[in-house]
DNA sequence: ACTGTCATGTAAAACGTTACATGATTCT
DNA sequence: AGAATCATGTAACGTTTTACATGACAGT
């Protein structure tokens, strides 16, 4: 049910269409929230049969259109609402930990390629996050800069603060993993190659 | 698809109940891998019938019976494939993190509330990871004791590293997740209260 | 007798993934 | 002319959640 909420905080930026918001979400937004093509048309089609969204048909070269949403009235109260809820604890749901407490069932080899793909996997997302943070920091983010374009200076500090806040998160949860990475590179070499 | 992996790897420490796994699963298990009876039940079911699972009637008290689920050689050769096959990198969808990007959105009091929450959530869930990391170092776990009695000691030695390890991966978790809302209550002060 | 634990599910709904489908527009 | 991007979905399937359902056994 997060998706409603996750679309309706990225239109509060701007307005969007469909392709827009489906792009913003393989790329920034992705870092806290992934959703596919198909989830989100849909999606959006029944937050406008619910009132959250209202939607204008904007002409796209000489014949075709396109819709536009914009958050109405309803669905911001609705964000606001969700936003003060307290948030439901996540269930824990994680093949990798999952794995890393049974790798005595795998060859030590199969482990440390593993390790490897999700190191790399890591210092990639870690890179990106940290773009994307820069580009906070300097106001530059295209969705940031249409958002706080219309805000007071006091409010687009906040505004920026909570985003790198998010994203000092993110960044502290990558370092976090990486070095666990590590520890099990170090505990493979300890228990296989002495 | 996982969920099949989770139940593999509890029943190769010893054979359970569907009631026993159950339990597993809102105890130590909970921390890696969460999921209810109702899908317990019916994938254990789904498991024996594809091969991967054997069971047994035992009698329990005066008329009734309960099953006993074991691992087949083909259940476990499926987990040993599983377990060198890479993972698959996990989609990010995180309610908490989408939150803190957009906190100005809500008023102060009950962005504090939740942190405080989500601070008691994490407490909790730090002890118990803790707690149960001190039962495998010490080996009194009872699915670890169970499990490392047919193993020689280096063989031993190599399942407890290996759990341990993964433990310490989801503390490191826990307490990045505790620093990180640390920052926000800091964060919170600096731009609401002075 | 009553309460808590042991035991095992079904059913419906919600959520998410994967594959397929189509056509216009813009850039090179 | 062809490739990349913009635009918008449907369909089938698989996974997960939530709510409901039932009854035996064990301890007080």
């Amino acid at each position: 049910m997060s998706l409603r909420y996750a679309l309706i905080a990225l239109l509060t930026g701007r307005p969007m269409t469909g392709y827009d918001i489906s792009k913003s979400f393989s790329r920034s937004v992705a870092h806290v929230w992934h959703a596919p093509d198909s989830q989100i048309y849909p999606e959006l089609n029944r937050m406008e049969r619910d009132g959250l969204l209202d939607s204008v048909e904007v002409p796209w070269g000489k014949k075709g259109t396109k819709k536009e949403y914009h958050v109405t009235d309803a669905g911001l109260t609705t964000f606001r609402k969700w936003m003060e809820a307290p948030l439901v604890p996540q269930r824990q749901r994680d093949p990798a930990h999952l794995k890393a407490a049974y790798y005595d069932f795998a060859a030590p080899e199969a482990v440390r390629e593993q390790l490897r793909q999700q190191q790399a996997y890591w210092e990639e997302h870690l890179a990106m996050l940290e773009g994307t943070r820069a580009t906070l920091v300097d106001r530059s983010h295209p969705t940031l800069a249409a958002r706080i374009a219309k805000l007071d200076e006091h409010e687009a500090e906040l505004t920026v603060r909570f985003k790198i806040y998010a994203y000092d998160g993110l960044i502290a949860r990558a370092r976090t993993e990486l070095a666990w990475i590590e520890d099990g590179f170090a505990l493979l070499d300890e228990m296989y190659d002495s």
